[in-house]
DNA sequence: GACGTTCGTGACGCCCCGTCAAGATCACAG
DNA sequence: CTGTGATCTTGACGGGGCGTCACGAACGTC
């Protein structure tokens, strides 16, 4: 009986079995749902049943994946993080010098959120403030990123010592604010919003361009 | 029948009528009733009878005041940002070029951040992220008066013209970072957080003060 | 193919919300 | 002082979203 051509297939099939493959889409289905929900009625607005009402699936089931509507935010937030880092990273590498870093990075930033922007941030409610995310892992890590760059290229400039928590701290929020702005305006204009956000980290308001 | 001494005191009470006086009164207790719960049960925990609770009136009540959590709020922002504008503003008339201006008036929102902080944000739950508030009038009215200031000195400078929105922005979200920043540290050192953040604003990251 | 485990389901109870009709309080005129 | 209309307060009520849980179906394993 012996048939050496015959091997039942051993188990182990490359891809994982149907309960793990239904479980992240079932996750992933969440969370396009919610960036959906999120763009189109606003944050506030949007309820779990609005999400979960999308995907078709139970009302039971959110909470098999997440514990409410301010956790699946963040996992969005966490979701656009993981995807911006490795841009970050690319131009920490691809920098040669303090001011090439910060216009690259920058750069990468503000043309990653205007993407994003086109992708989510449909039909949002007017005056209706988007909650800051608190700071999820992924989050937290690009911003750790970016104080280990300044720490890097701080040092090896022989600059004097600053408060790392503070320089990170104020050039991450000219950057948000910088691009929330940018956002607004109409045409998008990334390059001219980097331009004023790197001048005036690197060299104050004497810096700044002329209009 | 006519005495001329006496006149039956015409109604003209300098204190407004009783109905009025209550009015204001409940307003006022509504709002620290408001800022008392915000500061022990965090934003998103406080529900609406919460507050009114502490406060004796009826659930209804509330609403003949406040449309809701959400708007009584950014009451509260307002009356903060209303108790902050005279302080400004005194800034502003005081300074004698730029600098003076920058630095008087990041240090009178720190200064005043700490006072607000110890009388308020008494027992914040960890982790909890304070909703910005909606630009209410008043809040607006600051953002306006700083961008007025700046215009203002800018001009008289002489000073290349540059993009003012951006700047305004770009400089509010530096001295609230900061702030932020500055209030979890301890001792609260609102000087040292004041130099970097005008230091920073005034010649980049090149004039940040050493450590 | 049978068994144990894991996951989807949707009805349920809970709590909070915002409203509203009824009563209480006030302003004002006679 | 008193009557009358206007204004405010009250708390009970219906509506709806939330999070849970017992049940059943689908899956992995032997």
């Amino acid at each position: 009986m012996s048939n050496i051509a015959y091997f039942p297939k051993p188990h182990v099939d490359q891809r994982p079995g149907k309960r793990e493959r239904t479980k992240t889409a079932n996750r992933q289905a969440i969370l396009d749902a919610a960036r959906e929900v999120f763009g189109e009625l606003g944050y506030d607005a949007a309820t779990v049943r609005d999400i979960i009402r999308r995907t078709g699936l139970a009302s039971g089931t959110f909470y098999n994946y997440y514990k409410s509507k301010e956790e699946v935010f963040d996992a969005l937030a966490d979701d656009g993080a993981r995807r911006f880092r490795p841009l970050l990273r690319a131009e920490s590498e691809k920098a040669v010098d303090f001011p090439s870093f910060v216009r690259g990075a920058i750069l990468a930033y503000f043309n990653f959120v205007a993407t994003e922007q086109e992708s989510w941030r449909i039909n949002r409610p007017p005056g209706e403030q988007i909650p800051h995310a608190r700071p999820s892992p992924e989050v937290t890590a690009v911003f750790d990123e970016v104080r280990e760059a300044f720490a890097r290229v701080l040092e090896q400039t022989h600059a004097p010592p600053v408060d790392l928590d503070y320089l990170t701290a104020a050039c991450i929020a000219v950057a948000r604010e910088i691009g929330d702005k940018m956002l607004e305006r109409r045409p998008v204009d990334t390059e001219g919003a980097a331009d004023f956000a790197v001048k005036l980290i690197l060299g104050g308001l004497p810096a700044l361009p002329r209009l």
